[in-house]
DNA sequence: GATGAATGAGCGTTCATTCAT
DNA sequence: GATGAATGAACGCTCATTCAT
């Protein structure tokens, strides 16, 4: 149930809430991401959201509330699908290679989404800022926990620093699309981090 | 003569011009950080040059020509100091290393301007956009010739990926400053990232 | 049966129509006393009232047709207290100052309600303004009858004037409460409105 | 200056602040007595005040700004007229009568102002709503003073009713004026009035 | 060249009212 | 008879921009 804490409606079916929600952050997702945030207005939301700026405001009570559902409900698909890569490769011992590769491709699945995380977040205000925060920290923890099984030599500061290269390296894939989509396949770029970050340029020099 | 060609003013006084704008763009630049392109107010943007709102309009446009201004300033100071960097690693041989730490240095030391640019570029009309683009593409390309000569074994795809790679990690310190700069200096920063490029994770498997 | 030939309902049982207007008129004169006619939603309204905003709106039309039901239905509860106090006063003969000392204790009574038709008669569309201004005079007139009973020497323009001065004079213990009652017991405040009543400030000169 | 501490403009020139609340305080009136303060728009203050939306709210932050204004520019007429009732009575020891019939002749010329207070003031904002009515007392005061020098064996509670007395009644020929001022002239009401303050109905028992 | 008062399109939001279930 | 989700007109307010002085 997204952002059903935070966000409270004066719509008192649950079910409704939740499917006119999900109807409301496709909406937005697409507007976000082509005009951002603050170009968008609330009655387009509606509009794309299929229903009247009436209707927009009984299951949310401030604009920033539909930004915070999205981010919210990015995260939530983000985490979720990275928990599946995640519990896949932990306990098989399946090498950190093939971990990173899917997550690349999941950033690449997400990608509109994404981008709008990235562009937006910060028009959040504080408090629903930090909550969003606390989330995307949750996901560099799994890649820190999945590096550190597949690293046992490296220090807690490598490591960390090597999940928040990996994590931003996934979501340039988005958000430099225009010169590295134009340049390479997925699954070059692919190929080219995972050498990057298995061996360094150490070949090259 | 900042932005000159693009952003027209109604004063002739062309020193005049250039003097105004700078007052503008520092101005801008805290605005900007501190509550983003659209929060900010032409009029706060004119009190914080210290300028009346008259004024301001006399050396631009619109709204979105301070944002040209500040965006196009800040990658005309990073351009002119990474060119130092490059020039002055590229003749002497100078090793990729240090070259890589001085351009994380000078990140660092740009922190409130890259964030600008990295949260707000997006928000300029179309065609302001691709012009920062393209500026932004001439670091990228530095960052890439330098690697090319420090990496002679690489192909050309591997090398813009490393180049992408580090520009990002540059800016990562700043934007993702509440998280790094929590756990590390900027030099521990610099040691891991430099090592990780040299080396990738070989090390520690 | 209250306003029901001014405000009609879709309900067809009669009983249940009463019933459901004494419920509304309850929770909403309190409301109406708090925030007043204009900041008092009809959601708050029907929640005050124990029913769903549908509900609501099966027992009337429009929003004003609650102000009405609720002026009306004071001015019915004053009316009818109002002759109670008359009817004991002017066949017995008894002491215009018993009459009016009553009167006084009764606006003391219902001093919610009064303070309620004193602010917000005028939110209500002319004609049932004018339903319940002819109401008020039915009120002032009963005063009076009684003025003019124990005071055969004044003319009929004194007597208005008396009367329209305690009629006021009542109310004013309800909407000047912030002053009066800060400084005066009820009975005081009678005593004191009586004696000036009767004699004026004769006395004091 | 009216209400200069308490509403700030971002107009910087003074008098035109002055100026421009006069005009705005001239249109606002009749509407607020006509249509009442919450049914009245932004929009018709502007137009009636001669200028647009956009410049009232320069002169103003929020429309009960402009009901302050309303409020506080009445009781400061009122008040400056009331001071120079008192004034040439209290010294010359003018008779209490004649001081009682100017003010009762006030309250007629600013009637329709009265009205407005009378209905508007409790749509104030707390804070803004308790200056007012200090003002309120201060009127008051001003007839209660009146009163006790021309009367010195009244105790201060039957002053202070006297004074609630009288300075309610004044507005009363406004607010009742569907009744009063059918029946009678203005020199009628006030002859009325003095006489029962006078003597009561001692007279006519 | 500088100023700041004036403008009004357009925004986010509310809420009385309706009507399908 | 009761419910509450849906509607959209209308509101208060903001702010980029203009232009007379």
């Amino acid at each position: 149930m997204v952002g059903s804490k935070q966000v409270p409606s004066s719509i008192k079916n649950r079910a409704l809430v939740e499917k006119r929600r999900q109807e409301m952050i496709r909406g937005a997702v697409s507007l976000f991401r082509d005009k951002g945030f603050h170009k968008t207005t609330t009655r387009e939301i509606a509009k794309a959201s299929g229903f009247s700026i009436g209707t927009l405001y009984e299951y949310i009570r401030t604009k920033e509330d539909v930004l915070f559902l999205v981010c919210d409900s990015i995260y939530e698909q983000v985490n979720e699908r990275m928990k599946e890569v995640v519990d896949t490769s932990v306990p098989d011992g399946a090498p950190l290679e093939e971990a990173v590769r899917s997550y690349f491709r999941l950033m690449d699945d997400l990608q509109e989404e994404v981008i709008v995380l990235y562009q937006e977040v910060k028009a959040l205000p504080k408090e629903a800022k930090d909550y969003i925060l606390e989330k995307e920290q949750e996901m560099v923890a799994m890649l820190e926990e999945l590096l550190a099984c597949s690293l046992p030599g490296a220090s807690r500061g490598k490591i960390s620093v090597i999940a928040n290269n990996v994590f931003v390296e996934g979501q340039m894939w988005g958000f430099r699309r225009w010169i590295l989509q134009r340049s390479f396949t997925l699954e070059e770029y692919i190929d080219h981090q995972v050498s990057l970050l298995l061996e360094g340029v150490a070949t090259y020099r």
